[in-house]
DNA sequence: GACATAGTTTATAATAGTTCTAAACTATAG
DNA sequence: CTATAGTTTAGAACTATTATAAACTATGTC
């Protein structure tokens, strides 16, 4: 068993969800990787199919993916495609996107700063700050 | 006729779109309005059926929205429900936004104030800021 | 190791939002 | 008034996602 398959087992077990074959090769295809990650889970149904002979069934790729996020090592971003999008950088982040290539790219949070922001609506606090830089193709 | 509907067929007219019933009406239940308004297509076809007692085809309404949000009448906002949602006001602007209740509130562009831009990409450019304030109920 | 059990996987059905299709209808120009 | 191109419509088709329920499996206990 590799370092890293036995460290995924141990993340799983603490977070209470079972080391199964299928999560640990969910956690490879998503986590094995040195850039922050982008995904649909049509992406990821294809990423699977490629990386192992053996498949997984679709509704475990939903099941895993909505426990992994549940358990926060997943943000779901909303890009407005018909499909949902998760990204496995879960910290504070922004993202330049490209409507037309549908690119997205991360950006740290200290690489944008705000000087003023609104007060919220009585009763209510700022959660969270998510900035979207739509780019396109410089003519 | 009213004042406002001969206004909404000149608009019709003037953007290359045949001013019927059916896109008038649209336009009345969206714009006879003091504020802007953010809607999904289920809402519409709710407020068009409490309108008029008169319905409008489903198609009709899938249509007249991606025409007006083509012709830049409307702006589709990504919050990340399964389904998608328009907003009249299609200057720039941001939201807060209540992910518990759903709550989608406009904020002007002067309200918010970026100090620090990240560059894009090579061979790219901005086109648009959007922030999204996540708010929540302040317990 | 055998067993019970609670958690997990799976194929499939069901649902929801949206887009497509093709026929009927209608605004508009000539 | 007529021709035509644009529009509306019901319903079918499609896509992403969720629900279902039966088979399977990880885990703790003996």
């Amino acid at each position: 068993m590799s370092n890293r398959e036995a460290n995924y087992i141990k993340k799983l077990r603490n977070s209470g969800l079972r080391p199964t074959k299928q999560r640990i090769k969910i956690c490879e295809a998503l986590f094995d990787r040195d850039k922050t990650f982008h995904f649909s889970i049509s992406d990821l149904m294809k990423i699977i199919k490629n990386l192992h002979n053996e498949k997984i069934s679709l509704a475990t790729v939903y099941n895993t993916i909505h426990a992994f996020q549940k358990k926060g090592y997943l943000k779901e971003i909303n890009l407005g495609n018909e499909n949902s999008f998760y990204d496995t950088n879960t910290s504070l982040h922004h993202h330049f996107y490209d409507e037309q290539t549908k690119e997205l790219i991360d950006i740290n949070s200290e690489e944008v700063e705000l000087k003023k922001i609104p007060t919220p609506p009585s009763g209510k606090k700022i959660e969270d700050i998510e900035v979207t830089f739509k780019i396109s193709k410089n003519i």
